[in-house]
DNA sequence: CCGGATAATACAAACGTTTGCACAAACATC
DNA sequence: GATGTTTGTGCAAACGTTTGTATTATCCGG
């Protein structure tokens, strides 16, 4: 491995010299800089980054902690993250949790001692406050939170409008003839849940609608199935899914208990899983905008800015939450209007 | 931060002494050991990976670099691959090339240059050859490749049985009465691909069916499109798809003719996405098994074996090839049998 | 009680880079 | 031409760990 010592040595400066000729010190000679990157380029020379961040305190590495990378929303936020971050030197360190806590904070350790630039993360639903982030990143490593985040925690966030959303996919499955709208709300240790869940709310008493049934920790397609059933039986003919594979689960409830959707039942869902569109029948769902939110999370880890960032939702309305006119609709677009 | 000097002082010993200890060297009192231990605990201690790399010359971290992280197959490989080498005490740098070799070549240096004690990976299509990976990583890296695997290149191979595969997949369709069926064959650079072109060529001359049109780059929905409509022009009546996405182009490029799947046109994929089992008609897809594949390749990596481990695939038939007694079949149930 | 083996620890040199400070030379200012 | 300022380099000390070798303490048999 050819190192700076050895470039220094071929050309009979230091080793200082050719460090900063080769990080573009504006002290060294141009001369000096151009027979260092050539004499580099010859030598085949490549930093050796440990070396670098141990120097430094601190790395390149950027960490990305995730519930689960395979969730079509998860894995387009990195691919967000990605884009920005490569472009500006950095690489990505990315950690899954399962939901679990402590392997959350096994990750946050992990990304700590490799003394990780900065950490963007979407916490575990078993994490009740941001406590145990805090504690691990301490003040020195930048945090930037996105779609699950803890308000009280410094550093920059990136959200969806989640209260918007739920209200525009409510509302929307009002406007279809829907009257007993109950929804799957998924965790309420999350502030995007219950964001949603206000929203649902919200939109209920602005159609003069009365309060609907809630079925809370609904996130996966069994627990979405079961409580499906249970609203079923509770008279509810739509519902609001705070997530698409709860919905699909409500989906698989309604028509194992004989339901046509959407006409006797409707459904919206969260998140525009790839399955969503190309289910028989499609699933309406909220679509986060997972790529964006990738992008502003990194720029705000760039930019080094606290703020809270919003990036809105967009309602897909499918043929699960079209009753009216439903023969003619074509899925993905708007039925209304 | 404390580090072995801060614990070395408090004790009255030396750092060495601290660093024995910690890494449990036989060459400290058991006492020494427990008061280094208890004060390491006490002082809040972490060891500083960074230098302990630098020193060491090498990390904690194995890499993985794999086309694009949202393919179910590949997010699951990883997660095999996680599960194993997380309880062996590693952690795990995920890259993306997004079939850009270009990208892989980065992510490969970066990787060396990060000391990467390993790296597991599954190539780009654009990669002709893996002249690039053995350069990058010299021989001191270990590689693992998995899926998509270079033979002539050194180190551990985990590949499916894609020539059985393929081979039972399309005769699966000749024996529901297909008999005209072409292929979508993905790229012919992959030996992955080559060996599922050969098996369904071998399955066609076994059943006594003429040669078939092979379509090939055809990997994603839009070329799966494409070559279904020209398939679909020379009078095939089914395809075996090398990809899920290109299978589900195919499929819509049926619909858009006015076939109808599977009584005019069938069709089985490859990769078993989730979506094949959502959509209506359900798309038939030869399963792989990425959880498996990432588990072997990760304890390949620990073991150093060098050999190839072949992890079996299952044929998943759904309703895209199932015309005999279509109307009784189950979804995920085979029908024949 | 001494010599030699063994066990436990100390010493010091790495690993390759970065960076504050010192230093010399060149240049500008009065 | 003395003084101050800029410009380019060299020197050396870090960053925190690991590890080969040297050193001391401990123990044994004779």
């Amino acid at each position: 491995m050819v190192t700076i010592s050895d470039i220094a040595a071929a050309l009979g400066v230091t080793p200082s010299t050719v460090s900063r000729a080769l990080s573009g010190s504006p002290r060294v000679k141009e001369e000096t800089r151009l027979a260092v990157e050539q004499m580099a380029a010859e030598m085949g020379y490549e930093r050796n980054v440990v070396a670098s961040n141990l120097r430094k305190g601190k790395s390149d590495i950027v960490g990305i902690i995730v519930p689960r990378i395979h969730r079509n929303f998860f894995s387009n936020v990195i691919g967000g993250a990605e884009s920005i971050l490569e472009a500006a030197g950095y690489c990505v360190l990315i950690c899954q949790t399962h939901e679990r806590l402590e392997a959350e904070m096994k990750a946050l350790r992990t990304l700590r001692n490799n003394q990780v630039a900065g950490v963007l993360m979407s916490h575990a639903i078993g994490a009740l406050d941001g406590k145990h982030i805090l504690d691990a990143l301490g003040s020195h490593i930048p945090l930037v939170q996105f779609d699950r985040v803890f308000s009280d925690l410094p550093g920059a966030k990136v959200v969806s409008n989640n209260f918007e959303g739920a209200y525009a996919a409510t509302r929307h499955l009002a406007e279809q003839g829907y009257r007993h709208i109950g929804t799957l709300a998924g965790y309420m240790n999350s502030e995007a849940y219950a964001a949603r869940l206000e929203g649902w709310r919200q939109a209920l008493r602005d159609c003069g609608l009365p309060e609907g049934e809630v079925y809370e920790d609904t996130i996966v397609r069994e627990t979405g199935f079961e409580a499906g059933l249970k609203a079923i039986d509770a008279g509810c003919d739509a519902l609001y899914s705070a997530g698409d594979f709860s919905a699909l689960g409500a989906v698989e409830a309604a028509r194992s208990r004989g339901l046509r959707i959407p006409e006797d039942f409707g459904i919206v869902g969260t998140a525009n899983e790839t399955f969503t569109s190309l289910m028989t029948p499609s699933i309406s769902s909220l679509a986060l905008n997972p790529f964006e939110m990738g992008r502003q999370a990194a720029q705000a880890f760039l930019s080094g800015e606290e703020g809270t960032v919003v990036v809105p939702m967009e309602l897909k309305v499918r043929e699960s939450s079209c009753r009216i006119h439903s023969e003619n609709q074509i899925p993905d677009k708007p039925c209304l209007k």
